[in-house]
DNA sequence: CCCACAATAGACAGGTCTGTCTGGTATCGT
DNA sequence: ACGATACCAGACAGACCTGTCTATTGTGGG
């Protein structure tokens, strides 16, 4: 990837993160990245087209964050992955979570930005899934529903709410609803 | 409270639910509600003072809601008010937390705006936890905020994923984090 | 060497945003 | 009857928005 498009990226993800989407403008963003508007357009044809490489990008950088846990055992990486979600809310710059507040900035569904948010979440579903079918749990699919209740509250709460608190208690919340360990 | 306030209000309301804050102008609400420019802003001072208001409103509406369930057993008054979310969830127009949503586009912790949004959030942190108390739970502030994980996540979930999962898994949910019926 | 390409600066168009202002009409309490 | 208040229509200012365009400068591969 060429540096002016990787500096445009960079500095529109921290934008958009931290301010939302709609109230950050291109004009900011090549200012900021230092890059000319020609070279903004001829990178991304749209602002949208900006904000879908954002989402893609954050989708890939946590499916990355994700494979470095290494726990074998299911049960252990489940709550590993909860203790490292409120570990960052707790960061200072947290705002919740990238993907919930696109979707609250795009509100139709069969947009392609919230099509790249559904496909985000959907593997997140099914890497919940996929362990609790390793722990043995009686119907995976249900549990990991109510795992992403607890992520989606997790990246809530730390934002809107006391985040050491939240943190405080993720770990009971997904030890009750896991089940005492066999 | 004037009529042309209220079809402000109402109108203001529906789009800025429906669509989010930053992406309805003033013009469309003053177009849609019937009212002339002058008019809005005697009522309201500025936009922000109208997303003041439509938070509140939103917030007095789900005390009132809240009040309605009726049930006298706090357990089962827990139960019903979290089936009454999951049956919102899968209502047609349904996009998410008015209150998760406005906070999206609002990044500032100390702006009126957030503050309504707090406040909001800790009357339903309080009342889940007197509801606890009154079950015996003995950490009820704790419990409560895993009742707000919860809340959240159905909020974000029936928005995103599949509201008829989500509304099918929510009392299972609830009931693992309470514990079995005493 | 030279051409294609990436990058620069910045003007420009056309639209939308919030908020102010002018001026006129209607209703209501005293 | 009259003054205050609420309401209407719509022009206007000044800023900001996205996206296009011109014109120019490096730079690396064939």
């Amino acid at each position: 990837m060429s540096p002016a498009r990787r500096r445009v990226l960079s500095t529109a993800s921290a934008l958009f993160y931290a301010e939302g989407i709609h109230a950050v403008g291109i004009d900011r963003i090549i200012a900021e990245a230092a890059v000319a508007k020609a070279t903004f357009y001829h990178h991304f044809p749209s602002k949208d087209a900006l904000v879908h490489a954002y989402v893609e990008e954050q989708a890939r950088t946590q499916r990355e964050a994700m494979a470095q846990v290494t726990e074998t055992a299911p049960r252990e990486r489940l709550l590993r992955v909860f203790d490292a979600m409120g570990e960052i809310g707790a960061l200072p710059g947290f705002r919740g979570c990238q993907f919930i507040n696109v979707a609250a900035e795009y509100p139709e569904r069969d947009h392609p930005v919230r099509q790249a948010v559904d496909a985000h979440r959907r593997w997140f579903h099914e890497e919940f899934r996929s362990e609790l079918a390793a722990m043995g749990d009686p119907d995976p699919a249900a549990t990991a529903s109510m795992l992403m209740l607890v992520r989606d509250g997790i990246a809530v709460g730390a934002n809107l709410d006391d985040p050491a608190d939240v943190r405080a208690i993720v770990r009971q919340a997904v030890t009750r609803l896991l089940g005492p360990a066999v």
